[in-house]
DNA sequence: CTCTTTATGGATATCATGTATCCAGAATAT
DNA sequence: ATATTCTGGATACATGATATCCATAAAGAG
């Protein structure tokens, strides 16, 4: 149940990128600036790609820039590039689909966490997280 | 970011006991009946004692009973019980805390959906979660 | 007290997956 | 032609979830 850290990783690229859209910018630069190890950003880059969240240019002065306006990328089209489908609990046995599967008594209740998470991922936009950049000083109240 | 399985067997167990929440359970029991691995329930078993969510009694005729009322247990005890605290991003580096942390784009997002799971969670109780029972038919509408 | 049942604790093995690295090759600007 | 940068595949490594084993202690029944 955690933010893995290749989903971080391309959330932070995504804000780089984001912050001048227009420009190219190159993995080595990306690496460089949000301190993620290069081979490894090739790979996130190239799920970005492939999910038309970012375009890509090779050659010298080649790089990647958005393919959409930042406030047509919402977490979850992130989320789902990275990772895909979100499902927050997989309820397959050895076998195939769990036994208690017609009625579990936590079933509604991941749904619901599931639901209300998929909701503020897909209502948060790249644009807006970049528009709360340098805001800081909330609090983890847990 | 996914409910483990482990997290699974746990609330799998604490709705087979709370069912009937007086009569003591032997692991052996919840193991045959909630399809777990015996020795590995050990273990859970032994986290849920600890954080007195549930009472054991060794020797013949011994079992596990609740500790409290199944409208005192939360999602949230029996989460944090098996998991520890909650925190669904830990913005640690190699070396510590992570350099983008103090205007971090991101943070602020996960921090609004681990709120709002925690919330979910702690206003679920196992008592709701038993009277969900049977329950069938709810979409996952992703 | 003895026997059986059941939980406990620690050690260890297994497996899955997230994370990272390497490299050869293709595309492209200069 | 050359240097740059992305692409694709293979592979290694690390970590944590999952599972198994066993020796021991507690406690009820006779
Ligand atoms: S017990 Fe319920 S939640 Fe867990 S796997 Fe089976 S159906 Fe899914
Ligand atoms: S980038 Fe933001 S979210 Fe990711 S680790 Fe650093 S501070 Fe935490």
């Amino acid at each position: 149940m955690q933010v893995t850290k290749t989903l971080d990783y391309a959330v932070r690229s995504l804000t780089y990128i984001g912050h001048e859209p227009i420009v190219k910018h190159s993995m080595k630069e990306i690496s460089e600036h949000q301190h993620i190890p290069l081979n490894y950003l090739a790979k996130i880059m190239r799920r970005l790609v492939k999910k038309g969240i970012v375009r890509s240019m090779v050659g010298p002065y080649g790089g990647y820039t958005l393919r959409k306006a930042p406030g047509d990328i919402s977490l979850r089209d992130i989320y789902e590039a990275i990772e895909g489908e979100i499902r927050i609990v997989d309820c397959m046995d050895g076998n195939g689909i769990c036994q208690l599967h017609e009625a579990c008594p936590q079933l509604p209740v991941w749904d619901r966490v599931q639901l209300s998470m998929v909701k503020i991922l897909e209502e948060t936009t790249l644009e807006q997280m970049l528009s709360d950049r340098g805001i800081r000083g909330f609090t983890r109240v847990n």
